[in-house]
DNA sequence: CGCGGAGTTGATGATCTTCAAACATGGTGG
DNA sequence: CCACCATGTTTGAAGATCATCAACTCCGCG
C-alpha cells in the first residue's frame, strides 16, 4: 500500500523528533485511520508529530469550503510544530498512518534551555518556509501542466525515485495542493501519459511510473 | 551603488535585529535607491536586513521571466535571514530604502551559543511561514477580487489603518504578488472604487482610502 | 512640448472550471 | 464468489474567469 522508509528509532542522530528534544525524551506512538483528523485549525497545539508510516495532508479552508493543501507529509517527515498558541491549519491522515508524538512543551523547554535541538528546530521551520516559497511560485505563476509535472517530480524525489510511485492521495487532494480542480489534474496526467512521459501501473490510477524524468523536468519550468 | 551611512552600537529594544544578536552587536546602515537589487537569488547570504524606511520586494523568477513576489517588506520589517548557504530569492528596493544590516555570522553564532535571540529567530521564521501559508491559500483558491481585497486589507493593517494609504509598489508588483496580471488588478480596484468601498486620493493612483473596511473584509472570504 | 512610465479600459481569446456522463475500483455482505 | 454500492477517475461539452493584445489617458519631467 504505502511506500515506507526506514522507521528511525529514537536514538538516530538525524531523526527529527529525537534531535529536537535531545536523547532520553520519550514519545508515544499513535495510529490514525484513513481520513481521521489529527488536529484542527485553531486548536491548541499539544504535540509535534513524526510519521513512521502513512501520509498526512495539512490544509486551510475558506468559509465556503474551498481548500488549499499546504503540504503532504510522508514517512519520516515531521509536522505540527507551532510557535504560537494555536494550530494554523488542519492535519488529516490520508491513509492509515503511524506517528510518533512528542509533547510540544518538551521541545519549547529544550529551546529555552539552549538545547542542542534548537538548531534543528530552526532548520525544520526554515525548510518548511523554503517549500512554501517554492509552492507560492507554482500557485501564482505556473500552468496546470507545469504544476502537475512539478508535483510528480516532487513526489518522485521524496520517495527516492522508485520504479513505481505509489501515491497515497486522491486526485482531489492533488488538485487542492496545486490550486486546480481534480478534472484538470486528471487531464494533465492523461496528456503526460499520452506523450509517453509516464505510465499507469496496472489498472489502478495511483500507481505510476515516470518513464522520462528528463522530459518531465523540462516541462516543469 | 551602496552608500554606507554610519555605524551604530545598538538599537531599540524591540527592534528585531538587536533582539537577535543581543546587545553590543554592531550594525551598519545602508541606503538603496529605487529599483536596486539588495541581494540576488542563489547568492551567498552575508547580512540580515531591517528596514528603517522604504519598501522591499522579495521574489522568485521562472526561466522565462514569470515572477512571483513572496512578500513586501515595509519599515520595521526584517528580511534576508537564511539558514542555508544561499539566498532562496531576490530582494529589491521598491522605493528609496534605508536599512540596518547585521552580519549573518553574528546571528548564527548567537544561536550556537544559546543566545537570547534564538527564540526571536524562531518566531521570525515562523511568522514568515504563517504568512506564506495564508498566501498559498490566496494564490491557490481565491478569486481576483478576493485577492486584491485581501491585499488592500493586509497593507491597511501593516500600515496601521491610515486615513490615506500610500502604496509604494506598482500595479505590476501587486499583480506579481497576487498571481494575476496588472490589468486584472486594475480592473478589480476599479470595481471596488465604483462600488464605493475605496477612493483614489487626488488624481494619483497610489494613494487610496479604504472607505468601507467591513465591506472589504466581507469580500475577502 | 514631447517623451516615457504608469494606469485604465475595451475587445478578444486561452486556460481552466463547471456540469455531466460513463466507467473503474474496492470494500461489504448476501 | 459475486452483486452491489459508494467512491474515485476519466473524458466531453459548455461556460466563466482571467490573460493577452491594444488603444488611450494621465502625470511627471527633461
Amino acid at each position: 500500500m504505502l511506500v515506507r522508509i526506514n522507521t528511525a528509532p529514537r536514538m538516530s542522530i538525524d531523526g527529527h523528533l529525537a534531535a529536537l528534544a535531545g536523547e532520553g525524551m520519550c514519545y508515544s506512538e499513535f495510529r490514525y485511520r484513513r481520513g481521521l483528523e489529527i488536529f484542527g485549525e485553531g486548536e491548541e497545539p499539544e504535540y509535534v508529530y513524526q510519521i513512521v508510516s502513512g501520509a498526512v495532508r495539512t490544509y486551510k479552508l475558506l468559509p465556503d469550503g474551498r481548500r488549499q493543501i499546504n503540504a503532504f507529509h510522508l514517512a519520516g517527515d515531521m509536522f505540527g510544530f507551532e510557535n504560537e498558541a494555536i494550530h494554523r491549519f488542519t492535519a488529516e491522515a490520508i491513509v492509515e498512518t503511524h506517528a510518533h508524538l512528542m509533547r510540544r512543551s518538551s521541545i519549547l523547554e529544550a529551546v529555552r534551555n539552549g538545547g542542542a535541538g534548537t538548531k534543528d528546530l530552526i532548520k525544520f521551520v526554515t525548510q518548511n518556509l523554503a517549500h512554501a516559497e517554492s509552492h507560492m511560485l507554482l500557485l501564482g505563476r505556473k500552468t496546470s501542466l507545469e504544476r502537475v509535472t512539478a508535483f510528480l517530480l516532487e513526489m518522485d524525489e521524496r520517495l527516492h525515485h522508485p520504479d513505481v510511485m505509489i501515491l497515497p492521495m486522491s486526485r482531489r487532494d492533488i488538485a487542492d495542493y496545486l490550486g486546480l480542480t481534480l478534472e484538470t489534474v486528471s487531464r494533465a496526467l492523461s496528456i503526460l501519459r499520452d506523450e509517453g512521459l509516464l505510465r499507469f501501473d496496472g489498472n489502478t490510477q495511483r500507481r505510476l511510473e515516470l518513464v522520462d524524468r528528463d522530459a518531465l523536468a523540462k516541462i516543469d519550468a
